[in-house]
DNA sequence: ATTATTTTTTAGCCTTGCCTAAAATATTCT
DNA sequence: AGAATATTTTAGGCAAGGCTAAAAAATAAT
């Protein structure tokens, strides 16, 4: 049976929260999904007593997913991600614009639609902040880029993802050419903050730690 | 503030049932919206309490919409109308797969989407069966059609509109060519089970009744 | 004009998913 | 360790939108 757009948010949520490989906890579920600690605790536990169940869940120690669970949250995020897409390139919206449209419609299309949007996009692997689009099986390709943050002094990279939903910074990336594709070099790093002086296009910017932690890029060859 | 897609249903519903100008009764409503008459009762007692009123109601005597409440539908009928052109036109579907899609991204999508669609489209003033699109103020253009079981011996017309969402009988219109904008003639008419031969396409073609009132043409000059 | 039948409404209940307040459990600090 | 603090869970409620069964109203039939 399908689930509701309630459960598929929360499978979501605990996919996103669970990919470093900690269990999620209440608390930062809450504050994702805008909802009560104690809303959570009870619709976990629902999760936890479907057949088959959800979510592994042992109380006072956090929420992971189960196959079953993880498969479901990789269907709404394929759904999300190639919506944003395809807003992008058929209805000319900007990566900024496209976020909270996608959250409405990935919960509603059918399968049927998803399969037309996928191959009228020609099967896309990443969506346009670079994340990558799991393929119709639900296999997610590797992914072995790092922050910019990390990135040593006087070595070239590639973006390839912004992890940020925030319109405002996209926009700011947008108008820097910090997006994903674009070729840059890292130069100069302050010891104290940690700004960093990268290369874009030629144009020299210095971005701070709240920004070049959020760019992931992969270093050239 | 925003109506839930039960409402939205709701007021979709009685907007249909009311456009010949009598009231709509909760059974066909309640058979409509595959829903039990007494939870139809339920909900149109809150449609009418709210502020402002949504719909006119007084007990026994059927249901009507309000402005307000005839805005809303419009509102609803636009997006599934403009997504249902929209499908047809950038992803291929067929006329007669498009309506469940829509009936679910109708209550989804924003207004901004639903601009862009239109701009994407050129402004259609039509859906693939043939149904008139609400302009963005909502107006309706004026339907002067008439159904093909009234249309007269010996004349022709254009196909402007089949009032169907029956998937067989769509797929097999589209087979006849009998779709919005087709040149047809009338011929000989039964007297007895209304039967009518009809010309589309250089073929004749013999329809019944079922057939012949949910196709609705506009007689040449 | 009563009775019989159909239609509509009321009454009471259920599920989903959220809430607040209180209780229980963990964690941190001295 | 024991007290103070923070986190998590339980308990009890609420609103939406369905349902069934029973009552009431309207319509039809004798």
């Amino acid at each position: 049976m399908k689930s509701s757009k309630s459960v598929q948010d929360y499978l979501k949520r605990v996919y996103e929260l669970t990919e470093g490989g900690a269990p999620a906890n209440t608390n930062d579920l809450a504050r994702e999904l805008n909802v009560k600690p104690a809303s959570v605790t009870g619709m976990i536990q629902k999760l936890a007593a479907q057949k088959p169940p959800l979510v592994q869940y042992q109380k006072h120690q956090g929420v992971t997913l189960t196959p079953s669970g993880r498969r479901a949250a990789l269907e709404v995020i394929r759904h999300h991600r190639l919506l944003e897409t395809w807003l992008v390139q058929t209805l000319g919206y900007a990566w900024d614009e496209v976020h909270e449209e996608a959250e409405r419609l990935e919960h509603v299309i059918s399968e049927d639609l998803e399969r037309r949007i996928d191959a009228a996009l020609g099967h896309p692997t990443h969506d346009p902040h670079g994340d990558p689009i799991p393929s119709a099986d639900l296999k997610i390709p590797p992914d072995d880029s790092i922050p910019l943050s990390a990135l040593k002094s006087n070595r070239s990279a590639v973006v390839q993802r912004v992890a940020s939903q925030d319109a405002a910074l996209l926009r700011h990336l947008d108008q820097l050419g910090l997006v994903p594709g674009v070729q840059i070099a890292a130069g100069e790093r302050s010891p104290f903050d940690n700004n960093l002086v990268v290369v874009v296009k030629k144009k020299t910017r210095v971005l701070g730690l709240s920004v070049t932690s959020k760019i992931f890029v992969k270093e050239n060859n």
